[in-house]
DNA sequence: CTGAAAGCGCTTACAG
DNA sequence: CTGAAAGCGCTTACAG
């Protein structure tokens, strides 16, 4: 905390005004009247001594701290949410605000029954006990403008309360009244992109990895997946794969199961790239090669695993970082609304969650169907 | 920005004392002579209320903020940046701060050459082309109490100024003259902890696969697999393969290079995980299965790849974690000691960076030496 | 043991 | 077109 310790008063006396003047010019208030001559020295007054303006003073007395509130669930294991940091922190401070960010553990999928709250206090005074209302709270306490609640998976969020609070924006997640806007990536469409990427090489059986505990992911990812199949008149997937495990060895298990059947598919559309990642091992044991013998589509775009398989896995990328953005964009939009007065909450976003576009990334994985001449 | 809008004369009425003496109460000031029962009072009545102290008037008149900058390079691309925010984060919670992040865009190495800069601004009031330090000048604006710098991949730094400012620490970099608290990933002896797995289980061949474009990482962990084996009086890797490009495919033809010679090793230590995913795959080929005919280390942990691969990949993990909640803790102390006149700098992590300590992570990747009978 | 008062550095009605 | 003054909600000497 130090600015430089040039204060407004500095610059008042500097430039012969008075702080008021300063105020005003440095601020462009609207309805000030002030002349071009004075603007023009107090602008090179300011500048001449490094002027910055101390922002906990002018929070203070505006009421509006110019700060947003990430609570973020699970920021040490989903590599998502470095990209969702980027995109909100980037965003937030094009516009001249600054992110403050908490860790919420993750919670376990709840899509019914009781609901983890994004509330503020259970009874004021009192320290929160559940760590989402202690992360959220700890930044209400600072006096956040606003907040944004990034779910590790998506999934039906309980807002229960933010009463007399501020506003919030979710991300990958929904408020079960949907009372809060929100963001969310187009699974089911990117699930649809990928399919057709393989139906455009030729495809015709294709089947489907996905994990046999179901969340509201790998249900999008499905669901796109069959209505794409469908809408290409294959009626369903020609094999489908439930991984006991979301990881690998679970995605080998299962694809092991599909590829090892009599007319087995020629492609296979992975709904995570861990499980793809599984699905090269099985392909390598069945001695078929990617793309030649199986072509492959994972989703998630993890670099780390996509880029690193042989060979290059094509797999459907999540945008986190334009959803970061657009969920910080969103928040200032209403901040700034309420202080125009402009009514409480702008249209966009309404009561419908944003879906953001998943981009299908082309590595080598994809090739024409095998025509039944196997490589030796 | 709200709290609740109760505010300690709101407590101070209700309690029937002055508002000084609530202060004095809830904050706990070590001089103020205030009697139990009045002590009692004004708390039952803050927490009736569910009294919370505006942090932005505090911060204004105390001239500390409670909030600690991190900037971090590249938080969408490491994988490590979630552990070290989280670390951090909690460290800072759990001592009554607050984190600001703002992401840095990543630098190129540079052990030498012109040094990126930690200032904070180049001419006062010009805005910092410098992405870095418009970063961090976007959190001394913010009045952050001091900085946290963690730098993406590990090297010098040059703090050529923070003239006046805040105190900092330094995360997986160092200061060139060492003005600056650091800490750093006891990477040497992370890998010395590898090669000793591997001698333990009675290897005596062991490769090394590394970059052919050596960073201070590399470096480090090369030095501490070449020590290591010295320390157990064999005299250098039995081959060494340096990886073209620092991912799989780098790893997958170097891995090839080593094992096809003559009495190739029966073990590698590979200095990241992507490379030793080459290696899997270039022992895949040639027929050799591990860790039956070839044990094999990596480094990093990354979980998405080390617990996808089949077997698991024993490998040595960074303790970002951990690095994240120290400096947090350095700079929360350095805060406290200025604030209570204790001097400068306590003594804690001197001129020398503190080496915080590399696990081994064993999965399934190190067995036995290969006896010579190979599997068919 | 307790309280009245100044002041942190701004913004914001308000007066002229 | 410009400025004097109040006040955001606290902490901090200081007085008693």
């Amino acid at each position: 905390m130090s600015s430089g310790s040039v204060g407004i008063r500095d610059v008042a006396r500097e430039a012969g005004v008075s702080v008021t003047t300063v105020s005003h010019v440095l601020n462009d208030v609207p309805f000030a009247r002030v002349s071009p001559e004075t603007r023009e020295k107090v602008r090179t007054t300011a500048a001449r001594l490094g002027y910055g303006p101390n922002r906990l003073a002018r929070a203070l007395r505006s009421r509006r701290s110019g700060v947003l509130g990430l609570a973020i669930e699970d920021v040490a294991t989903t590599p998502h949410a470095g990209r969702i940091i980027l995109g909100a922190e980037q965003a937030a401070r094009a516009r001249g605000y600054a992110l403050m960010v908490v860790n919420i553990p993750a919670q376990a999928e709840a899509d019914a029954g009781p609901q983890p709250a994004l509330k503020s206090s259970p009874e004021p005074g009192q320290h929160a006990t559940d760590p989402i209302q202690a992360g959220v709270e700890s930044l209400l306490a600072r006096q956040v403008d606003g907040i944004l609640y990034a779910a590790g998976h998506r999934r039906v969020l309980q807002p229960s309360a933010t009463p007399g609070k501020v506003p919030a924006v979710l991300l990958d997640a929904v408020a079960p009244d949907r009372s809060l806007p929100a963001v969310v990536a187009d699974e089911y469409g990117g699930a649809a992109a990928a399919v057709e990427a393989l139906l455009a090489a030729g495809h015709t059986r294709i089947g489907l990895l996905t994990t046999a505990e179901e969340n509201h992911s790998t249900r999008q990812r499905a669901r796109g997946f069959r209505d794409a199949l469908q809408r290409a008149g294959l009626n369903g997937a020609s094999a489908t794969g439930e991984a006991a495990s979301p990881d690998a060895s679970g995605g080998y298990a299962a694809a092991r199961r599909i590829l090892a059947a009599a007319n087995p598919p020629s492609a296979l559309f992975c709904c995570s790239d861990s499980l793809a990642m599984g699905a090269y091992r099985a392909a390598a044991e069945l001695g078929l090669s990617i793309p030649g013998n199986l072509s492959v589509v994972g989703f998630g775009d993890e670099e780390l695993l996509a880029a690193n398989l042989h060979p290059g896995l094509t797999t459907v990328a999540v945008p986190h970082s334009e959803m970061g953005a657009w969920a910080a964009n969103r928040l200032i939009d209403e901040l700034e609304s309420a202080a125009a007065e402009a009514g409480p909450t702008p249209p966009t976003g309404g009561p419908d969650p944003v879906r953001l576009g998943c981009r299908l990334v082309t590595r080598g994985s994809v090739g024409l169907p095998d025509t039944g001449k196997r490589q030796p």
